[in-house]
DNA sequence: AATCGTCGTTCTT
DNA sequence: AAGAACGACGATT
């Protein structure tokens, strides 16, 4: 039996994302080409509380897709992750904006230094990129890593964010 | 370039 | 319930 979630297109420059929101808050996000499969969008939101979390969540995405640092967060619903994964997920919530950390840093800040392939599974589990910002999580040596969206999308979201790639010339 | 260590999650018995 | 397989990794050979 699962939670019923509202769904919500979200309209930005570089196409409508997709935002669920369960009865505590955002609990998914998609990007445009990958929209959760079998859902439709709902026309418009059903309550004053989710319209007003879904103007968050659509505010602070654009922010971000602009290159600006977001003002305000919707609160987020979380619960579908194990504790391994929310403890990854809140590390990266401490991300500053327009900046990265490695999936060692991201290993060590939640205590467990050797799990950090895990800790690349947990980003991937990620439902809420973009807000939840794996795509400032980059791998050792200046690598990129990977990214479920596409790793176009983490490179257009790095760019807009100013962050200093130094990709490739670590030969 | 190929291999190995490591560990949480998911898929198979 | 228990074991094997699988990664958005990183270090070593």
């Amino acid at each position: 039996m699962t939670a019923r979630t509202v769904s919500l297109l979200l309209p930005t420059r570089d196409g409508e994302f997709l935002a669920h929101y369960s009865k505590t808050g955002l609990a998914e996000l998609n990007f445009p080409s990958r929209p959760k499969p079998g859902v439709t969008p709902e026309k418009s939101a059903p309550s004053a509380e989710i319209a007003h979390w879904h103007q968050l969540t659509a505010d602070a995405v654009n922010a971000i897709l602009s290159g600006k640092s977001p003002a305000e967060f919707p609160p987020f619903d979380l619960s579908v992750g194990s504790d391994f994964q929310r403890a990854v997920w809140q590390a990266m919530l401490q991300i500053p904006f327009a900046r990265t950390r490695t999936y060692t840093e991201i290993a060590k800040a939640i205590g467990h230094p050797e799990a950090l392939r895990s800790v690349g599974a947990a980003c991937g589990a990620n439902p809420i990129p973009v807000l939840i910002p794996c795509h400032r999580v980059v791998a050792a040596k200046g690598k990129l890593g990977g990214f479920s969206g596409g790793l176009d999308w983490k490179r257009k979201l790095l760019g807009r964010e100013g962050s200093q790639l130094e990709l490739g010339n670590c030969s």
